[in-house]
DNA sequence: GCCTAGGTCCCGTGG
DNA sequence: CCACGGGGCCTAGGC
């Protein structure tokens, strides 16, 4: 009796051989890699059809499937975790389904000469963290409110309204309302209006003032155009000096800074 | 005297007899595929950090990497095509430094242990042809403008304003200009605004009516309800229909519609 | 399920 | 080069 080999791979197999070693490594959810030539006909929420050739193809054990062709970050077909997966041989080679039920869409990947079958078990449970995102901007904007500027306070993060989300909402050293609006690009026109959509939610009596501010590393001069038509304000800032400022203090619960 | 090979799979080898695979592969332009455990550390526009972990390990000829978990439609870390490789063994094994220019962003990998490492001479010159795009719905009305509404003629196609681009302009039967914006998917309430965008520009005065009418297989009660309030249209076509339509009649150029 | 917004988005197409 | 919008975008977070 064999003992289960940690992974399989297969030079220039038949068609028959690849199939059973691609079947035995979707039941035993490893991740499988085959290279080889193929046709790809995708069919749901668009449809696509692409000629033969030699492409890499990964399955993952959570049903996401990828057909890269040699070149290009993003791959020519694709179905996202949670497809389903069926292989035969038909007269077109070996054929392999991959279905998506929530899209009623499917992929037919059929191969008709195979390099390689590679059947991997990979153990992946590695913490993965991002830096300098716009969500580390926001917590240091609360965190230490005062580079956005001096005197500043929050109130809330995050605030539901319209349909949309509000970044921050606080009041400046005069104790004028100012709604926040962040971006880790460079804003656009897009984000000065997705800030007026904000403001005509909160600035709706004449008699108090609110102020825009949009907070992004750089600004666009059609954004800038707009955000001076506004009357708003943008204030200059980097994900990465965010970043740095929460290294300073990781550790502390971003909690800590609105419970008594 | 060898032949090049057409391929090369090597199973879990050494770090020495990888590095050099690998570096051979990116030399000679070929696909390089590593599974192995492996650290990732991308800095650039955010940072990163990947800890300790089986993943898979894409290196395309046009210098594209993608670093793969055993799950997720996306890669974990990746650089874009022209992107520049540099192999070395060092203290943390075997290091492959990913380098890109424009953004000047790199991404460090660093090898402990490998299970295979293949380097591929894929050859790719199939075409690709995506069906069901909003370009051919687009291309589907000018072609048969009827499917709009019965007496439509479409005057204009992508024309340039505010910035941004109007989908189609035209007459009805009633000679009633008329703004279209088509939608692939479910619009929405931003569908909707950009439709507003447009007309605030083509709809000046108040002596000429124009209609804003939105094409698209559905619409959100969001978009339905801004839609309403602002008195425009809501045509309903799927971009199948439309690519249907686009069969009967392939190999017509569009630009025949504007020609004399 | 719907809906909104972010992404190291990527990518193409203008100017 | 920059700027804007599309994408089979995917994905997370609310409701």
């Amino acid at each position: 009796m064999e003992s289960p080999k940690r992974q399989i791979i297969l030079q220039t197999p038949n068609l028959e051989g690849a199939k059973k070693a691609i079947k035995t490594g979707i039941a035993r959810h490893r991740t499988v890699v085959i290279a080889g030539s193929c046709t790809v006909d995708y069919d749901g929420r668009a449809s696509s059809k692409l000629e033969e050739g030699e492409r890499l193809i990964i399955f993952k054990p959570d049903g996401s499937a990828l057909v890269h062709r040699p070149k290009d970050y993003s791959p020519v077909n694709w179905q996202p975790s949670g497809s389903i997966f069926h292989t035969r041989i038909g007269k077109d080679g070996l054929v392999i389904r991959v279905f998506r039920r929530k899209e009623r869409e499917s992929m037919v990947i059929s191969l008709t000469m195979i390099q390689m079958v590679a059947v991997l078990d990979l153990v992946d449970n590695g913490d993965f963290t991002l830096y300098a995102t716009e969500k580390e901007m926001q917590e240091a904007i609360l965190f230490k409110p005062d580079i956005l500027e001096p005197g500043f306070r929050p109130m809330t993060k995050e605030m539901a309204v319209d349909p949309g989300f509000i970044d921050i909402i606080g009041y400046d050293a005069d104790d004028i309302l100012a709604v926040v609006e962040i971006k880790r690009v460079k804003a656009n026109k897009k984000a000065v209006e997705q800030l007026k959509k904000y403001m005509d939610v909160i600035d709706l009596d004449d008699s108090r003032r609110v102020r825009g501010i949009l907070v992004a590393p750089d600004i666009t001069d059609n954004g800038s155009e707009l955000l001076n038509q506004l009357g708003y304000e943008y204030k200059p800032l980097t994900p990465q000096e965010c970043s740095e400022i929460l290294k300073q203090k990781r550790g502390t619960p971003l909690t800590a800074f609105f419970e008594p």
